[in-house]
DNA sequence: TGCGATCAATGGTCAAAACATTCGGCCCAC
DNA sequence: GTGGGCCGAATGTTTTGACCATTGATCGCA
C-alpha cells in the first residue's frame, strides 16, 4: 500500500469528512427504521407491522429482503412473527435471556476472560448481598429457603442439563430480592456462562452446595452482609477451580482421544 | 377449552415428557447449530462457514432459508459475511457492542425501569472506583486526564450527537482502569442507555462536566475511593434528575403540537 | 342453534435467475 | 521484464413468482 492510500484509509476511518465506503444492504435500512421507532417510542410492545408484502413495497424491496431484515430484528429480541389470519410481526415485551445470549456467546467467543467472569460475579454478588440485607423481606428469604430444600432433594437423584440449570436458579432468586430488574438480568448473564461451562465440562456436583447455601441464607436472616459475602466468595472461587480443572482434563482427555 | 384441553395445555408447557407444539422454522435448525459450534469451540473466531449454496444442500434447506439463519447469526454478532471471491460467512470475534446494544433496546422495550439503572450504574461505578483506586497506573489516569482536557475543549464548540458520545468516553476509560473486560463491557452498556436518553431528550450539557470530572480525578489519583464514589454518585443522581425534567418537557411539547 | 366446510390473510418455503463484488491470473503493450 | 488492463470464477445480494401451512372468520346447511 502505498504512502498515500494508507492516509486515505486512516482519514476513511477516522474522519468524519471521508465516510468508510460500504455498501449498505437493503435490509439493514428496515433493521435500522424499526429499530429508531422502537427507541422513539413510535412503536411499543403489542404494535404490529405491517404485512411483508406489504412492507416490500413501502420500502420497494423484496419480500426476501423484508424477511431477513425480520430475522435480524427477531434475533436481536425486539419483534416476533406469528402465523395465520390474525398472525403478523409484533413489537415483542423486552426479554433478559436476549442480554443473557450475548453475553454468553461474547464468552464462547473467547472475548471474555474466564478471571474477569468471576470477578465481575464476586463483585456484583457483594453487591447484591449487601442491598439484600437491607431490603429482602421474609418473602424474599422463604423464596431462597424453598429453593435449597428443592436443591436438596434433586440432588439425591440422578439429573443433567435441568440440574445445572436449577442450580443457578438460586442466584435468580437472590439477585430478585433486591427489587432491581437490571441487576437480576446482569447476574442472570454472568450465572449463564458458568452454567453452559458446567454443562460442557461435565458436572461434577458438589454435595455441600445446599450447605453453602444455608449457611449464606443464615447470615441474610441475621442481615450480616459481610459474613455472606465472604462466603460466596469463598464458594464462587473453589467452584472456578473445580471448573477449570475439570476443563483442563476434558481438554486432555479429547487430545488422547484424537 | 375443555378441562382436558386445558390439563393439556399445562402439561406441553411445563411437563419434560410432553413439549409444545411448535413448528421449528427451518433457518432454526442452522443457526442452533452453528451457536452450538460455537459454544463447544469447533468453529473459532476467523473460521470460514460453507458456501451459502453449499450449506443449502447440505442442511437440504432452501438457499433463501440459509440466508435467513445468517441474518439471525449475524444480528447477533456471531458471524460476517465478507463479499467477493475470498468471501464467504466468517465466524466473528467477540464484539462486546451487540450487548450493549441488547440492553439498550431492553431499555427501549420499557423492560428496564430508569430507577433501576441508575440503581445498578451508580453500584457498578462504585465497584469501579474502588478497584481503579487499588490497581489505576498513572497511565490510566493520564487517559483519564486527557479525555477530560478534551470534554474541556469541545464543551466550547457546538456538537449534538458526537459531543454526547464523547460524555461516554470517560466512563470507558474509567472502567478500562480496571483492567477487566466485563466490567467495561457493563459500564458501556448501562452509559449508551443514558446516552440514547440525552439524545432524545435534548442534550443540554451542563457546563461543569468537565469540572466534576476533575474532581474525581484528584480523588482518584489521591486514592481516595469514598470521595470518588460521592461525587460521582451525585453526579449520577442529578444527571438523572435533569433527564427526567427534560423528557417531561419533551412529552408536553408533544402533547401541545398534537 | 350448532357445527362443519370454505375462504382469506398471513408467515414459511422453495426455485431460478440475474446482479455485484472481489481477487487471482492471463495477456498484451511498452 | 514489468505495468496495467481484461476476464473469469467464487461468493454474497437481490429480485421475481409461485406454492404451502396456519389461523381465524364467515357462510351455509342441518
Amino acid at each position: 500500500m502505498t504512502e498515500s492510500a494508507a492516509l486515505f484509509q486512516r482519514q476513511a476511518e477516522n474522519s468524519s469528512i471521508f465516510t468508510k465506503v460500504q455498501t449498505r444492504r437493503g435490509f439493514e435500512y428496515i433493521y435500522e427504521q424499526v429499530r429508531n421507532a422502537v427507541a422513539e417510542g413510535q412503536l411499543k410492545p403489542g404494535d404490529r407491522l405491517p404485512a411483508e408484502r406489504e412492507m416490500a413495497q413501502i420500502f420497494g424491496i423484496a419480500r426476501q429482503s423484508v424477511r431477513e431484515a425480520l430475522r435480524a430484528l427477531e434475533a436481536s429480541g425486539l419483534v416476533e412473527s406469528r402465523l395465520g389470519v390474525t398472525g403478523g410481526v409484533f413489537i415483542r415485551t423486552g426479554d433478559p435471556t436476549v442480554v443473557s445470549r450475548a453475553i454468553t456467546d461474547l464468552a464462547s467467543l473467547g472475548a471474555l476472560s474466564h478471571a474477569s467472569v468471576l470477578e465481575a460475579r464476586i463483585i456484583l454478588t457483594s453487591d447484591i448481598i449487601r442491598m439484600a440485607c437491607e431490603r429482602a423481606t421474609e418473602e424474599d428469604f422463604q423464596k431462597l429457603d424453598d429453593d435449597i430444600t428443592f436443591t436438596e432433594q434433586q440432588s439425591k437423584t440422578e439429573a443433567g442439563l435441568e440440574r445445572t440449570a436449577q442450580i443457578m436458579e438460586f442466584y435468580h432468586i437472590l439477585a430478585s430480592a433486591t427489587h432491581n430488574e437490571v441487576l437480576v438480568m446482569l447476574t442472570d448473564s454472568l450465572s449463564q456462562i458458568v452454567h453452559l461451562r458446567l454443562n460442557r465440562a461435565g458436572p461434577k456436583p458438589s454435595k455441600d452446595i445446599a450447605k453453602v447455601r444455608r449457611r449464606i441464607l443464615n447470615h441474610l436472616r441475621a442481615r450480616d452482609a459481610d459474613k455472606a459475602i465472604a462466603e460466596i466468595t469463598r464458594h464462587l472461587k473453589r467452584l472456578e477451580k473445580v471448573l477449570v480443572e475439570a476443563e483442563k482434563a476434558k481438554e486432555l482427555e479429547l487430545a488422547a482421544s484424537s
